[in-house]
DNA sequence: AGACCAAATTGGTCAGACCGATTCGAGATT
DNA sequence: AATCTCGAATCGGTCTGACCAATTTGGTCT
């Protein structure tokens, strides 16, 4: 006995600094606190959190990390959005029950042009061990009998793997940063998505064609192509998603 | 008398939780500590730093959130590079005295292309005014007796305007940030760059009637012959800035 | 050699305090 | 009455010292 390995790596919101900055961005991002709007002091949040100084101070830090808050002697004041850093998407696609649809679509477009981008850079630097390992992942999207979930999987697969390939380490930091924040949170309008498997088989095809040739253009169109069926995919799923949240009200 | 308004906003770099959080991101990038390794604990760095306990702890909290360490009760353990925020790009420019050529490279051809998708959706959904604004930013490319500073802000103010206007939201966060963190760190290398003025009046030339004529193909092909233009002239720029370098060393 | 357990270490939190810079309001000046 | 000035209150940055729970660690026992 005495086994368990417990706990490791669960998402750790049980920490006090991470629950005062979790209350703080919502705040902020929801418009509670405008911009240019004085945050409360320190001391302030020590009362209304029941949590110690130095917790709000790293609270407080994480704010302003996110680029949400500038801080100096005498008062925090709230910044614009859009100076705001890149990891608040997922508090801003997380603030409703569904995600902001115009956001998530906005989040497709960068994603998969940034794909494309890196897909470019397989073409034109990557081994032909490597192209062979990226056409092998296009593979289970040649298949019509697969699940929904399944793939979904295989189309993030495909890309998570492009972007891997790329070596190109802004390219990957900011695809990663943005699909660790997107994953998550459009799980709600996911789970209707149900993807056109024969458009995007037919797609699959053109695509290890023009990575076999090594066909740049192809390559890039090919993935524009698809990157314009997940946005597709997705605005459907974002139709099922609100009548199956408007029945759940209604009922 | 009484009258200096004094700091407001200076890089503060004087706050003693900063100097301990750059130091430790030096140490963690320039591979003095190696992914997997434990970093010392904070009782040790509140030793090496001179610094208190709360102080200390803002700096890992700084760390933790660029990505680079992740920690437990137990210990602070150093995370893989590709893990990183977006945020520590600037770091990594900053840890020669002369950024790293790849890298810059790669940067370039991110924010490059960013900029394309942005002009894209500019052309899609912008209203006439805001085609004309940015049509007025491209005046100053056309100008063949422009400094090589005003050429380069006139190609930044170019580049802004269009993230700016493009409404995309993930895409301006993107921008700003890899802006911010590449411009200070390549004044070092922008220096000496010389751009082509006759070469960028073309494609100026052309942005202009293929926004005038909202022609979204023949944005994107200027747009990628302006993006190879501006890897070419760092390219050239990197040659002189290295060359100056080792003179400056060998005298 | 391996499993196991207790002690030391480590991160998370807390309380209370001081300093310098900023804010802001009350009083003095005009 | 409006403005200016200046001092007090506020605020962020830092520090000290302490306690708890979880993890590591090292030694012991099998």
């Amino acid at each position: 006995m005495g086994l368990l390995k417990s706990s490791s790596s669960q998402p750790i919101v049980s920490i006090k600094s991470n629950q005062v900055a979790d209350a703080l961005i919502r705040d902020v991002l929801s418009g509670h606190y405008r911009p240019g709007e004085r945050l409360p002091s320190e001391r302030d949040l020590v009362a209304r959190f029941e949590a110690n100084r130095g917790a709000v101070r790293e609270a407080m830090a994480k704010v302003v990390q996110l680029g949400l808050a500038e801080v100096q002697p005498g008062g925090a004041r709230v910044r614009e959005r859009e100076l705001a850093s890149l990891d608040t998407i997922g508090y801003l696609l997380a603030q409703n029950a569904l995600p902001d649809p115009a956001l998530v679509d906005q989040i497709l477009v960068v994603i998969n042009n940034l794909v494309s981008v890196a897909a470019t850079q397989v073409v034109e630097s990557a081994s032909d061990e490597a192209l062979t390992e990226v056409r092998a992942l296009l593979q289970p999207l040649l298949r019509l009998d697969s699940s929904d979930t399944e793939h979904s999987e295989a189309r993030f697969a495909l890309m998570r793997h492009i972007m891997h390939t790329s070596e190109n380490l802004p390219l990957q930091l900011i695809a990663r940063t943005l699909f660790e924040q997107f994953a998550p949170n459009i799980s709600a309008v996911a789970e209707f998505a149900v993807p056109d498997r024969e458009r995007y088989a037919i797609y699959a095809r053109q695509l290890d064609i023009a990575l076999t040739q090594r066909d740049i253009p192809s390559v890039r169109g090919t993935f524009d192509a698809f990157a314009e069926l997940n946005r597709e995919t997705m605005t459907r799923a974002f139709v099922i998603a609100q009548e199956s949240s408007r029945e759940a009200i209604a009922q």
